[in-house]
Order: structure tokens, then sequence, then C-alpha cells
DNA sequence: TGCCATAATATGGCGTACCAAAATCATCCA
DNA sequence: TGGATGATTTTGGTACGCCATATTATGGCA
């Protein structure tokens, strides 16, 4: 028996984060919120100044935003918040229902019951969230009935890219599910999904997710020409 | 008429490549083409060295490479070079499966007969490099024929997503394509797809591409485990 | 002799200061 | 008034130093 074993146990279990990490957070979040808005210019400096950290830390942040996409940079004219034009949201949606049917798909072929009630416990969170208007809830409770489609078939790789691409989208996210009639739209398509799952109708649930994900993208592209949906 | 115009014209379109972004191809290279082996620590002070440049870009690109999965951050250990285990570089094949049969569908649907012609042209390079035993050659022109593929279709957000997750898988393929009868079959399944596209079959471009791909995340598990596919 | 405490070393995390080049803005003069 | 000129801002990049932690050496003590 190793020396580790009652050391761990009253381990103090600190929050390895690093202070780059917190700070990435910051900003992401930061864009993703609206804070910081499309266009923006990120001043590495004001960044140090606002955060409260070294331009070793901003610099090594922005890089990484970078790479994920929410970031843009100019050359020799520094980083801004990237603009997210209507064809590259298109794009971003047509994966999603790719991988999103694929994920369903492969839950259904697993005829795992536990799963399609994981995912009615995440669905009546969502529809929880909907009645008390609390709108950051049902952001969070879709993804994480999306993480359990994922999850449960092993795909996190799948589920990184994904959730990568979604923080890209995310303030059209916040606004398709205000969109009339999406509180019950919304559910019932997710539901159709669950249910083509628990029936083992893999391509039910693969047509089911393509489909919810379609009508979102449907909606998305209204709101940014401007246009409403209410017919 | 805008006075860039002109001046444009004669601009001296110096690369305006920036000394991290040389930095960051040459470490991606070297983990690429194995001078970096999985599990190998890339210790700053030792890459600042080697590069010639600060500890700042060198940080810097290790960010990078650490949100395109090649390089791994262990607490309190630093960066190694990503080890890809089993389950995800099936993930890989399994993601890019469904994104390229999305594309080959797309392709086929558009009924324009440049497609085809111009992936046919891929083709052919890949069979000469074969031929030439140029290995090198037969994974350029491969990805350009996926490249093909998804650009034409207009869909860089996916080309995007496969391009980052194909070097993650790099060496697994310079081994696939290597394996016997791969000379022939690999292109025989593309001109599958070239042939559905031409004919305007979606559901064929888009079952031919998954099957290539397919049939390449066999050969790498088998790869992988050690075993040889040679009947 | 074997083991434990301590010191040295290696390394990542973080900060600061500085310089050069490019873009932008302000100013001043013909 | 228009254009050249200089000042300012900001990024790209470098160098160096400090601290905390982890590993390894080392040395001393029972």
């Amino acid at each position: 028996m190793n020396d580790d074993a009652h050391g761990a146990a009253i381990r103090v279990e600190r929050p390895t984060k690093t202070l780059r990490e917190l700070a990435l957070d910051k900003v992401r979040e930061a864009i993703i919120n609206g804070y910081f808005r499309p266009g923006d210019r990120l001043v590495e400096r004001d960044l140090c100044a606002q955060l409260g950290v070294s331009r070793t830390i901003v610099r090594e942040v922005l890089r990484h935003l970078e790479s994920e996409g929410l970031v843009a940079n100019l050359p020799n004219k520094g980083p801004i918040v990237a603009q997210l034009n209507h064809d590259e949201a298109k794009q971003i949606y047509e994966i999603r229902a790719a991988l999103e049917g694929m994920a369903a798909r492969l839950c259904a072929e697993q005829n795992n019951p536990a799963i399609a009630d994981a995912l009615d416990k995440s669905l009546e969170d969502i529809r929880h969230s909907y009645r008390e208007k609390d709108m950051a809830g049902v952001l969070a409770h879709t993804s994480s009935f999306y993480q359990t489609l994922f999850s449960m078939v092993d795909r996190h790789v799948a589920w990184g890219v994904v959730n990568l691409l979604t923080v890209r989208i995310n303030h059209l996210r916040s606004m398709t599910i205000k969109t009339q009639d999406r509180d019950v739209q919304g559910p019932a398509q997710m539901a159709r999904i669950v249910d083509a799952i628990r029936r083992g109708d893999g391509d039910g649930a693969y047509q089911a997710a393509m489909d919810h994900v379609t009508s979102a993208s449907a909606i998305a592209q209204a709101v940014l020409t401007g246009r409403q949906l209410t017919d």
C-alpha cells in the first residue's frame, strides 16, 4: 500500500487552476455574454489592466481564444472579437446537425434505457427553466442534454468539437430560444429524439436530432437577417 | 475609386507571417513528422534554444498546440506531446466519416461537373504519387482531394474541423497508406465517391465517403493494436 | 548501513521593462 | 487648404528576474 492512500484522503484539493486559465475563462465569458461585442478591439494592455494580470497571460489567452475562433487577429492591427457572419453560423449548425445526429443514432443503437432516462431528466430541467423564464438555465440544460447524448456513448471528442463550435454561436442560441413557441417546439423536438432512442430506432433518432438543429438554424438565420418568424 | 486600387497593385506583399506563426508551424511540423514523439516533454527553455525565439513565443505556441490537441499539459509538470490512444483515434475517424460524408452528399447535389473533374485531378495526383512511392505526396494530395470536396460547396468551417482532427492522427495516416493494397483500394474507394458525385447520387456519395474513412479507420485500429491486416 | 531531512536543481508560472515597426492621430507650415 | 511631418498608440518580439513546486542529490544521524 503506497502512502498516497491516506495522504490523498486529506489532500486539500486546491483548484489547480492557473491564473491563465482563470483569465481565459473570464475573457471567454465576457465575449460570450456580450461584454465585448463582435468587432471590438481587444487591446492587450487594456486587458491587462481590466483583468489585473500581466501581458504574458493576456497574450496567451488571446492566442487560445484565437484558435477557438472567438478572436480574430488582424495583421499589425491586433486582436478583435470575431464577427460571426451569416454563412459561418449556418455551417456551424450544419456540423452540429451531422454530429448530434450521429450521437443520437449511436444512443439508439445501445438499447440502454438508462440513456433515455438521463435525457428525459435534462429535458424536464429545460421545461422547468422555460416555465421560470430562466433563459440561462435553458441554455445550460440544453447543453447538458447534448453532453449526455455524447457522453453516454463515450464520444467526448465529438462533444468537444460541438462544444467548441457552440460557443461561437452562443448569442444566436440565446436569441433562438426566446422566439415564439420555441418553449414548446424545442422540447417537443427533443422529446422525439428521446422517444426514438428509447425505441432503439437509430434512423429516427438521427432524423429527429437533425430536425431539431435544422429548425434552430432556420430561426437563427431569420434572426440574423432581421426578419421575424411569427407565422 | 479608392486609392487602394493602384497602391495594392505594387504592394510588396511581404508574407505577413509573424515569428510566432512561423514557430507554431515549425513545432507542429516537428510533432507531426515525429521529431518530437508522443509523451516527450516539451521544455520551454529548451524549445527557446532550438527555435531561436523567446520564451514568450514558445509559450504562446504551446498554448495554441494545446488547444489543437497536439500538446497536453500535465499540472505541475508542464507540456508534453499528446498521446493518441486507440479510442480517440477511432472517434476522430468517425467524425471525419460524418463530415466527409456530408460534404460528399452536398457535392453530389450540386450537379456541377466541375466538382467531379477537380476531384479526378486530385485522384490522379494520388495515383501518381503511389506509383512514385512518394508517400508524402500521397498524404498531401489526399488532403487536397478532401479540401476540394469541402471547398467546392463552401464548407470551410467543416474543413477546418476535419483538418484540425487530421493532424492528430497524421502518423496513423502515414501508416495506413503504406499497408498492403492500399495503393489500389484507397484510390478505388475515392473513385466511387467521385462517380457518385458525377451521377448526382447524394446517398451514394455519402456512403462511399463513409466507407472510405471507415476502412481507413479499420486499418488504423489494426496498426494500433499491432496486428497486421494481411489477409 | 539505511533512512530521513535538507539542499540544490530544473522547470513552469508570472511579472516587468524595453525596443522596433506599423498604424493612427495631431500639428504645423507653405 | 492640403500635404508633409512628427507624436502617440499599439502590436510583435526579446530579455531578464522572481517565485513556487517537484525532483534529485546530498549529507548527516541513529
